[in-house]
DNA sequence: AACACGGGGGC
DNA sequence: GCCCCAGTGTT
C-alpha cells in the first residue's frame, strides 16, 4: 500500500484517534508524573529492551538512591551496576554513569534539552532522544521503537524488513508526518507506543475493538499476524563455562570481568571456558597455579550444573567449589581476590553466579 | 551493514 | 521446551 496517497484520512486523524485512546487506557506509571528529563533519561535507559514489569521496581530503586543526576554522577560505578543487577545489558549502567558525570560536570547539572543535543550523550541514541526532547521538552519528534513499527507497519500495511536501514527511514518518514497532527507531540508518543505495548501486540492484537480497526490495511485484509516484516534471527551460540570456586576461611575468589565479553565489570569466578561440555576434570586445561591448587585443595562435592539462557547464548556452566588449603591461600592467580560474603553480597554480579551463590550458601 | 550485548515472559 | 520481546555502540 502506498501510504503517501491518504485517500481515508488516516494519516491526519491517526495521531489524534490515539491520544484519545491513551486518555482512556494509559498505565499509571510512576515516570509519566515527572517532566524532570533526569527522571525521563532514568526510566528511558531502563525500559530499552526490558518489560514495564520488570524495569520499574528498578527505577524505584534508582530514584530513591540518586534523586538527581548529581547523585548519580557522584555515585560508585560499583554501586549502580549493583543496582543495575539481573537488569542486563550492563553497558546501560555504564553508559548512565558516564552521561551523569558528563551532564554534572561540563553541563552544570542542566540536561541537554534539543533531540540534537541529547543525541551527543553516550548511551542515547535515536529513540531515547526523540523520548526525552518529547517527554520532557515538548519538542515535536517521534519516537520509533519496535511498538512503532509494529502498529505502523499493520496500519500502514509496510511489508518492509524492519531489519534494514531503508526500512528504518521509511519508518522514520511516516513517524515524521503522523506526528504534526498530534494535539500534543508527547501524549501521542506516549500514546503509540502503549497502544502497541498493550493492545496492538505482536502476538494476538486486539483487533476487534481496535480504534483504527476500519483503517488498517492489515486487519482489512487479514494480515495483521504476518507484520512487521523481520528476517533476521540470531543463532544461539553455545558456550561451556568451568567455574572454579577457591574457598579459603569462609571467604571466596572472585575476580572483575574485563575482557570484551558478556558481563564486563561485573564479578565471577575463575573461569575455563571450553568449547565442548567436558566431563572429567582432568579433561579441563589449567594453567600451573591453577591446577596445583586444584591438586593440592578439595574438591568439596561433585561440580553444580546449571544452564544460563541469553538472547544469544545458552551457556552451560559447571561450578567446582574448592577448599584451598593454607600454603596456597596468598597464591592465587593474579586477577582473583578474596571477599568476604558481606563483600561479595555487595559486588555486582551475573544472574549465573547470584543464583550459584544462593543456591550453594544462601 | 553486521554483530554483540541480558534477561524474562507466554504458552 | 520453544517461541517471543528489543535500542545502542562497535566493528
Amino acid at each position: 500500500m502506498n501510504w503517501q496517497s491518504d485517500s481515508n484520512g488516516i494519516r491526519t486523524t491517526f495521531a489524534p484517534i490515539l491520544e484519545q485512546w491513551y486518555a482512556l487506557h494509559k498505565r499509571d506509571l510512576p515516570w509519566r508524573h515527572t517532566v524532570d528529563p533526569y527522571r525521563i533519561w532514568l526510566s528511558e535507559i531502563i525500559l530499552q529492551q526490558t518489560r514495564v514489569a520488570q524495569g520499574k521496581p528498578y527505577y524505584e530503586r534508582f530514584v530513591e538512591a540518586y534523586p538527581t543526576v548529581v547523585d548519580m554522577a557522584q555515585a560508585d560505578e560499583r554501586e549502580l551496576l549493583r543496582l543495575w543487577q539481573g537488569l542486563g545489558y550492563y553497558s546501560r549502567a555504564r553508559n548512565l554513569h558516564q552521561t551523569a558525570r558528563y551532564v554534572t560536570d561540563k553541563l552544570a547539572g542542566k540536561f541537554p534539552d534539543t533531540y540534537h543535543d541529547l543525541l551527543k550523550m553516550k548511551g542515547i541514541g535515536t529513540y531515547t532522544a526523540a523520548a526525552i526532547a518529547s517527554f520532557a521538552f515538548g519538542e515535536r519528534v517521534p519516537v520509533v521503537d519496535g511498538n512503532v513499527y509494529r502498529v505502523l507497519a499493520r496500519v500502514f500495511g509496510i511489508t518492509e524488513d524492519i531489519t534494514t536501514t531503508a526500512a528504518k527511514k521509511t519508518f522514520a518518514s511516516l513517524a515524521m508526518q503522523l506526528i504534526q497532527s498530534a494535539n500534543d507531540p508527547a501524549t501521542y508518543n506516549q500514546a503509540i507506543m502503549e497502544f502497541g505495548a498493550i493492545h496492538c501486540t505482536p502476538v494476538a492484537p486486539d483487533c476487534l475493538l481496535c480504534p483504527v480497526q476500519q483503517q488498517c490495511a492489515a486487519f482489512l485484509t487479514g494480515r495483521q499476524h504476518l507484520l512487521p516484516v523481520k528476517s533476521k534471527k540470531a543463532p544461539v551460540r553455545e558456550r561451556f563455562f568451568n567455574y572454579f570456586i577457591f574457598r579459603h576461611n569462609g571467604r571466596l575468589a572472585l575476580r572483575e570481568r574485563t575482557t570484551r565479553d558478556i558481563w564486563q565489570n561485573l564479578y565471577d569466578f575463575h573461569l575455563q571456558e571450553t568449547d565442548e561440555p567436558k566431563t572429567a576434570l582432568r579433561d579441563i586445561p589449567l594453567a600451573d597455579l591453577v591446577g596445583q591448587i586444584i591438586q593440592e585443595g578439595v574438591l568439596v562435592a561433585p561440580p553444580v550444573e546449571s544452564v544460563q539462557l541469553l538472547s544469544h547464548q545458552r551457556i552451560r556452566a559447571k561450578f567446582y567449589l574448592i577448599d584451598v588449603p593454607d600454603a596456597l591461600a596468598n597464591s592465587l592467580p593474579i586477577d582473583l581476590q578474596w571477599y568476604l560474603p558481606t563483600e561479595i553480597s555487595k559486588l555486582p554480579k551475573p544472574v549465573l553466579i547470584t543464583n550459584y551463590l544462593d543456591q550453594q550458601f544462601g
